[in-house]
DNA sequence: CTCAATTTGTTCGTATGTATA
DNA sequence: GTATACATACGAACAAATTGA
C-alpha cells in the first residue's frame, strides 16, 4: 500500500526527471499506475492533487499533460478565504487591497523608469474608455485588469504579473457584491489618469500618491464596514 | 453523472451555506454521497482538489473538516515551477527575490511606523544569533525566517505575513543547493543588523536602502548564472 | 487491554463519455 | 461510421486509523 501523497510526490518527481515542461504529455492512468505502482483510484486521486496546483492538466479522452504552472491555486484559495469571511466582517479584502498597494507602489521606481511612449498611449487608452463607460454607467471591470496588469508587464518580471492577475481576480470576485458610490468611481478612474501622468512625468513620488488615491476610495468603502450592498448572495 | 467541478462546488457552498469555519467538522464521506448525490469515488476526488487548496482537511479514521485556508497551495505550486527552471536557468527564483525585496521596501513606512522597543530588541537578538552561526559556519535559516516574519507581524495584515512566509519557504527550498561565499553570508548578516538599526532610528530611506543591501548578494549569486553548487539533486 | 463501531484509505471490476484515426 | 485509446464515473469489498465501551 502506497500512502497518498507519496504517488504525487512521484508523479512530479516523473515530472522533473524528465525534465518535462507545460504541455508536455505524461503516461496515461494505467501506465501511471505501473510505473508508481498503485491503483488506478489512487493515481487518479493524486492526479486531482496536482491538478488543483496547475502541476499536470487533464483533457478528457486525450491524456494527461504538464500543467501551465499558474497561480490558479492562489486564486481559488484565497477567493474561498474571502467570501468565508466576507458575511463578518471584510477583513480579507481589506488586507488585498493593502497588498496590491503595496507592490505596486514599492514597484513604482522600476514602473517610472521602464515607462515608455507607446506604454503611455495603451494606458491612456484604457483610462479614456474607463471614463467614458462611467459616464454611461458600465462596468470598466476588463479595462481595469488590463491596465494594472500592462503597467506590471515592461518589468519582466512574470511572477509579479502573475500576482497582479491573481490578486486582481481575487479583489474582483471577492468584491462583486460591493456597491460604490458614483464619486468613488470618478475618484478611481481620475486616479487611473493620475497614474498614466505621473509614470509618463517621470515623477516617482506623484506616482506613489495616485496610487495611493486609486486606492482610496475601496479602502474608505471597507472601512465603512457591510453597509447597503454590502450582502452576501 | 455529475461533472468532477460540481461537487468540489457543491462542497464549497456548504461550508459557506452553514458558514462554517477553520476545524469545523463536515459531513462523512457517506452523508456527503448522499447529499451531492455522486459516488464516493467522486466525492473523495473532490476531497482531494478542496485538501490540495486548504479549503478541507481530512484526518484518517477521524473525519473531514473544514481546512485552514492557508497558503500552503502556493507554496506547493510556486516551489515545484522554481524546481522546474532550476536545471537551465534561476529565473523563477530570480523573479522570487525580487517580489520579497519589492514587498519589504513597499513596506517601509509602516514598518518603520510601527517599529517599537520590543520589537527591535527581538530582532537584534535574532541578528546577533545569525552572526554567531555564521562565525561559527553554520546555518541560520530558523532566525532569518523569523527575522522576515517579525517584522512583518506588526503591521496586523495577515496576508502579508502568510504571502511572507510562503515567499520564504519557497526560496529557501528552491535556493536550497545554492553555494554562497563566506562575503556573502557577512553580508546577508550586516544587512540584517542594518535593518533593525535604520528602523529603530525611524528613517525609512535607510531603511530601503539596508532591505537593498540584503538582496543584493542573491542577486549577484543569481546573475552569474549556475556556478558551483548550482546543479540540482 | 481488548473489542467493536465509525470513518477514511486503497483496490478492483465494470460501464460510460470523449477524442482521434 | 467504426474502431481504438483514454479519461470519467460508479459500486462493492477490504485495509488502516481513531475513538470509546
Amino acid at each position: 500500500m502506497l500512502r497518498q501523497h507519496e504517488v504525487a510526490e512521484r508523479i512530479k518527481q516523473y515530472i522533473l526527471q524528465n525534465r518535462l515542461g507545460p504541455g508536455d504529455p505524461l503516461p496515461t492512468e494505467a501506465e501511471l499506475c505501473d510505473a508508481v505502482g498503485a491503483s488506478r483510484s489512487s493515481v487518479r486521486e493524486a492526479i486531482k492533487t496536482l491538478t488543483a496546483l496547475d502541476i499536470v492538466e487533464v483533457r478528457h479522452g486525450h491524456g494527461t499533460y504538464v500543467g501551465r504552472l499558474s497561480l490558479a491555486a492562489l486564486v481559488e484559495s484565497l477567493t474561498f478565504r474571502g467570501l468565508l469571511s466576507r458575511a463578518d466582517d471584510l477583513r480579507v479584502l481589506s488586507e488585498l487591497v493593502e497588498v496590491r498597494q503595496t507592490i505596486e507602489q514599492g514597484l513604482a521606481g522600476p514602473i517610472v523608469a521602464a515607462f515608455d511612449e507607446s506604454l503611455r498611449r495603451e494606458l491612456l487608452d484604457l483610462a479614456d474608455q474607463m471614463a467614458e463607460r462611467a459616464a454611461r454607467g458600465e462596468s470598466f471591470v476588463e479595462q481595469d485588469r488590463e491596465f494594472h496588469l500592462l503597467l506590471m508587464e515592461p518589468l519582466g518580471n512574470e511572477l509579479i504579473t502573475q500576482l497582479t492577475a491573481a490578486f486582481w481576480d481575487v479583489h474582483a470576485i471577492v468584491a462583486r457584491t460591493l456597491e460604490v458610490s458614483p464619486e468613488s468611481v470618478r475618484e478611481t478612474v481620475d486616479a487611473h489618469h493620475a497614474i498614466v501622468r505621473a509614470a509618463a512625468a517621470g515623477d516617482v513620488a506623484a506616482f506613489t500618491r495616485a496610487v495611493e488615491a486609486h486606492y482610496a476610495p475601496v479602502k474608505r468603502r471597507l472601512q465603512e464596514g457591510r453597509g447597503p450592498g454590502g450582502a452576501h448572495a
